[in-house]
DNA sequence: GCCACTTGGTTTATATTATAAACTACTTTA
DNA sequence: TAAAGTAGTTTATAATATAAACCAAGTGGC
């Protein structure tokens, strides 16, 4: 009847990175940090367990001599979310 | 961008007993442990949670001489759903 | 009537999780 | 070269979820 909600998408800031990540292919930290109001350190808590997941694909670099963190969505990530979204509407739709 | 997911509705088990009783408008504690799949103790908890958050009403009362609970949302829960519901769209919608 | 078992829960102890505060490392500006 | 800013990470604490343990009453066998 309910299936299970993936706990890692389940929860509003990694869930949110998900979102973004679906629309905008590739991402900076910093553009996360910005459209989703985090703070730094919660982001950072948050990119690492769906990095180890393998949702995502972190890649640090530089730009402008600044560390640049940019995020990925994987085909892993993409399928969890979309089976994330198939259970979730069964608890939702009217 | 993102709104605040009401933490309270966030969470699985509340949000399959809310699920539930929007669809059959009143129901016992032992319907809502089967459709779950709860324990009763993680049910209970949960249930006391929403009742104390003003999004469900909760009778006590016997029948057939066993102790019965049985649990109806209020409008208040079932406006808090529908934000709920809004809210986690803009982050699920492709 | 007494004992074991069942029903319908509640309480509480533990494990897990989320979050912000504190910190690191480096850069820019004055 | 000192202060302030950028881009994060680490870690300590608080909050949460969950199952195990418990409780109260009913049922059935003998």
């Amino acid at each position: 009847m309910f299936d299970e909600l993936d706990p890692l998408l389940h929860q509003q800031l990694r869930l949110a990175v998900m979102s973004l990540l679906i629309s905008v292919q590739e991402a900076e930290f910093t553009f996360l940090r910005e459209k989703t109001g985090a703070t730094a350190g919660n982001l950072s808590v948050q990119i690492t367990k769906l990095k180890d997941a393998g949702y995502i694909e972190v890649t640090k670099g530089y730009k402008d001599n600044f560390p640049q963190t940019v995020c990925k969505i994987t085909s892993l990530g993409l399928t969890a979310f979309e089976n994330y979204v198939n259970a979730l509407e069964k608890y939702i739709k009217k």
